[in-house]
DNA sequence: TGCAATTCGTTACAATTGAAACCATTATCG
DNA sequence: CGATAATGGTTTCAATTGTAACGAATTGCA
């Protein structure tokens, strides 16, 4: 037997969302404005950081972004001269993407602060609560992935 | 002391935004269609079928939608015949709000596709996992509404 | 009173986003 | 080989969204 009732400040989905956009708001705050970064930059830079000379596809499939969202970012990017682009050797569909050295400075700038930002959100919570919210995420994620099983075929 | 590397599918921020961003997506697929339905839409729609009669700044309060987010579903709802406005008696500046009858037909259909849809979710949690994830989430959204402390004032 | 400030909600305009079409290159397969 | 399909990435166009300005109504206060 289930709830009946939706009210919607206890509706899952509703919080999530919720808190996603109040995190990722007061982080953007953070660094948008001093680094003219958008969510979508940022995080092109935040994978090109870890793992330089991905192209384009992969780094879509690192950030959750599409193709065409990463296109935008990377081309703003090499506009502020953050980001280096080569072609593939061996593929001249793909490109190489690096970032250049004043992005690396800025990525070194913004990773604390990022950081900072996670630690400040986690500060209440217990080591025992964190490992259980990792652990939950994980969970939740996962089924997120999946379809509802739908009424016509169960 | 703090991990100094940061790698994006480990960051809550991102994580709780990817989590976020796929339930919207799986729920609005599923109301979306059938009802033609934004997201917006539903909040609204969601909130007056709990208390009929708010005002659209209200509405805005409880969905964590702003007003022109608000007042943009009203109009589509009213269009649809799902809503009816009158004005506020003693404040002509404030609207009334409330489902039409097709609206709460329609809102009687949507509420059990969505408390199914978090079922779907939560079914891998225990009764305790879900203590446990109420409990973070609100601890959570409470601390993201806190301002960072600034590097100055420390 | 009456004038300034505030609130409610809408509108206008620019910026962002998404879907589909597109070009160039590479892979597949008869 | 040569045609067709598939892939990587960009562009285009329309729809969505955010910010600021706005008009109307109300409140506060000198």
């Amino acid at each position: 037997m289930q709830r009946k009732k939706l009210q919607l400040q206890d509706f899952l989905p509703y919080r999530l969302s919720v808190l996603a956009n109040t995190v990722s708001g007061s982080i953007a705050a953070g660094y948008a404005e001093r680094f003219a970064l958008s969510i979508a930059e940022w995080r092109v830079m935040a994978v090109l950081g870890n793992e330089p000379g991905l192209s384009a596809a992969e780094v879509a499939a690192r950030t959750a972004m599409d193709k065409v969202a990463v296109s935008r970012a990377v081309t703003a990017l090499l506009k502020a001269r953050r980001l280096e682009r080569r072609t593939a050797a061996g593929d001249r569909r793909r490109s190489i993407l690096r970032l250049s050295a004043a992005g690396a400075e800025v990525y070194a700038r913004v990773v604390p602060m990022a950081l900072a930002c996670e630690q400040h959100l986690l500060e209440p919570l217990s080591r025992r609560d964190r490992q259980h919210l990792d652990r939950l995420l994980r969970i939740l994620q996962a089924r997120a992935g999946l379809p509802l099983p739908s009424r016509e075929t169960r």
